[in-house]
DNA sequence: GTGAAAGCGCTAACAT
DNA sequence: ATGTTAGCGCTTTCAC
């Protein structure tokens, strides 16, 4: 008969070559408070010899608590959404919970398989951005199955979020354009189904253009929503009179607006103007800095993570706004049409 | 007496409802084609009806498999070690297996703690890039514990791992920046304790140069892994003879370097030429792109999730060393020094 | 301060 | 083709 392969010790084996019974070990792990000081030291110093730490499966299984979230994300090659990783996993580590982690890539139907499988795993709580919250059926559905969740990067008024106020982080930045003289934007895109947050920055830019007086914004989509094509771009760029700024939905698609529009013979800003949302860090290294709205990812990730346990823990869930900012970076040109009271700009603004 | 929340059903209620044993049911998941056609559809349809799922928690403690790897990266603001996560999780999602992630921040540490927590939670098998693979205990320590793992980015003699050669990779952009016809260059890392990666690369460099001729090869540590300090860089360049070209440990502090030179006045590459070590996708973005070496992380998080799933079924560990190539981009100047048979470069290389 | 025992949800022999 | 049963490792009353 083979051998069995040397299992990992249980409280079992631990209790036996304590001389005591397993309750005693689990509240030497637990409870220590609970016991006599030369038992445990005695059991720890046993399970310390062998290596032994608690199974939590075992221990999950039995308490009804597997002290583990899910994090549902489009993507971490956009590091808006790696950083907001980091601060909601930051924040669950530091109340003993640990995370698992999928990205669905955009893909409303991978959103609902990893959603799926962390409810198998029995997570406590989710953390998700979708690609469109009005349209997916999830938070609903988790929201009946009384999970707890919350939104990260959407915005929605029946569930509970941690996103900046994308309408108007648009507008500040749309004002911002005005105040550098520019009368014709235009506002680029992916395909806007695929974004929510896309969709909510081109309304808040346009309202801002209407109030200002300044011209209808276009609206350019993409085919990609983190990459420019280069021939549309020019083509859009011939078709009626140009605009004088580019008002990218994200920090990705500024980039490589901007590369392509080098490859027309553009230069930016004294050509054209370009700028991007998000405040991803790497913008403030290109060459000039890129101008851009700022969103706080880590600490959007950071208050998901602290709304999400407080809900475990049978606090009321809210929605976190969290304070947007405009970086003036070097990509857009000051001066294309003072005519409306330009104030001089600062570094960095930060609102509401 | 309070009401018992509505806690999640099990198989027991299930069985009860189809009027059928637990067994049943738990076949009904697992092995459905043991199962009369018609008992399937009965219990799939309540099953359905309740929203019911099997309790991956029961399922793990019993059969000893919780399906889950985990994942110790230092950080995901670096876009290396994002893309290889996505790689990682990918093909483990593949194979059924979901991810627990932590980042460690370069921190022996939390590296530690992290690989602790993992496998309390019982993690079949674990990915992870340590800050020094010859000086960390943790590779022995899970060999020991016969965990199986897998080293990314770490290159080791004594432990499983997936990465690129990069000695050899840090060779190749030397001779690349001598066909170039650099003479003096100087390599630049964050603090070297914190990075084996930067170490071996700096051992290329400088091996490669003894090889072709070339003054010894400077090492300049900057204060952090990922920002070069302005100041510090003028003082470098001012003491004794500047080197014409700066080969950056990785991408991020190329991009950085070359911010900084350029508030010193200094145009990459026109006055000194810069490249990296990543080939993160953004950097084909700047202006100009970056010159780098290419390093396929998506592929090395999915050559690692394999070859650790391959352990967990019992397959030989084995290490991976995958291609790199180098990426010529624009902050390179060609010609400094044409006396070495220059050739004319293509656009990527890629070697063994 | 410690022990005995029940049981969390599930799978896998072993029956039938 | 389906049922019975014995745990997996742990926490938690309830005793003592």
């Amino acid at each position: 008969m083979p051998h069995r392969s040397p299992t990992r010790l249980s409280i079992v084996q631990i209790a036996e070559e304590a001389g005591v019974s397993i309750a005693t070990v689990s509240r030497a792990f637990n409870q220590p408070a609970l016991l006599k000081a030369d038992t445990l030291a005695h059991i720890s110093d046993i399970a310390q010899r062998h290596g032994f730490r608690p199974n939590r499966v075992g221990r999950s299984l039995r308490s009804g608590s597997t002290r583990t979230i899910g994090l549902v994300l489009p993507t971490l090659s956009n590091p808006v959404f790696a950083e907001c990783f980091e601060g909601a996993e930051q924040c669950a580590r530091e109340s003993g919970y640990s995370v698992m982690l999928t990205v669905a890539g955009y893909d409303p139907d991978r959103e609902a398989e990893a959603v799926q499988a962390l409810i198998d795993h029995q997570v406590e709580g989710l953390i998700l951005t979708v690609a469109d919250a009005a349209r997916s059926a999830l938070p609903d559905t988790l929201h009946k199955a009384r999970m707890p969740y919350v939104l990260v990067y959407n915005e929605s008024s029946r569930h509970p979020y941690a996103s900046v106020d994308n309408r108007r982080a648009a507008a500040d930045m749309v004002r911002h354009l005005a105040e550098c003289g520019h009368r014709r934007i235009a506002f680029l895109t992916g395909p806007l189904t695929a974004s929510d947050r896309a969709r909510r920055r081109l309304h808040g830019a346009r309202a801002q253009a209407r109030k200002l007086g300044m011209e209808e914004v276009a609206h350019w989509a993409m085919p990609a929503h983190t990459g420019a094509d280069a021939a549309q771009l020019q083509a859009l760029l011939r078709d009626g009179p140009a605009p004088t700024a580019l008002f990218c939905s994200n920090d990705l698609l500024a980039a490589s607006v901007i590369a392509a529009l080098l490859t027309l013979g553009l230069r930016v800003p004294q050509d054209i103007s370009v700028c991007g949302f998000d405040g991803m860090d790497f913008g403030a290294l290109m060459t000039p800095p890129l101008t851009t709205v700022r969103q706080p990812s880590r600490e959007i990730g950071r208050a998901a993570s602290a709304n999400l346990l407080g809900q475990i823990q049978g606090v009321t869930p809210r929605s976190d706004r969290l304070l947007h900012g405009v970086i003036t970076g070097g990509t857009v040109a000051a001066g294309a049409n003072t005519q409306d009271s330009p104030r001089p700009s600062r570094t960095r603004k930060t609102s509401p």
